[in-house]
DNA sequence: ACGAATTGTTATATATATACAACATTTCGT
DNA sequence: ACGAAATGTTGTATATATATAACAATTCGT
């Protein structure tokens, strides 16, 4: 099972699914089936979000669960 | 189209097509068909890989075409 | 409060990734 | 030079990703 942070990237950007759909050239139910973890992008749209948002991959999508990212944040500062 | 450099890594390390479908879990004929490019790996598989090789997704796999790292560490060096 | 946009959900169809088997060809150790 | 391991290739079967449609529920702008 892969985690993903999907849903909070696209928040931050006040982005709605379709525009993000848009971005990377897919339906927008199928940004909706990833973010519910129905399942997993393919290795070429995954590439393509991570391209979108600027981020590498594996800040996006990551086998092990994601920590909030205001907690990273704090760990971080210590 | 997905390009990647998994023959080169593989090779570098001496490792067979098997050993290297072993450690990541899928079969070794699996190993084939990516580095041939017959088709892409799912995100999981490719989030193992880059485990496996402790790379960054990036490094491996790659929407436009790969220098090849004998000529990326030439430019490097500038 | 209204309509419009967004989201959640279900269903169907197609494309793609993976497993597995079988076999020919090539490479490698000794 | 021999056998063993590794590779390339083809075919079949199954699982998963994506597109699309349809509709109910929710959120948002005005």
């Amino acid at each position: 099972m892969v985690h993903n942070r999907l849903p909070v990237l696209r928040a931050e950007r006040g982005l709605s699914r379709k525009a993000l759909a848009d971005a990377v050239g897919v339906n927008y139910q199928t940004i909706g089936y990833l973010e519910r973890g129905d399942f997993n992008p393919s290795l070429e749209l995954a590439l393509k979000l991570a391209g979108f948002f600027d981020l590498p991959v594996e800040m996006i999508f990551s086998l092990t669960p994601f920590r909030p990212l205001s907690e990273a944040i704090r760990a971080e500062q210590e």
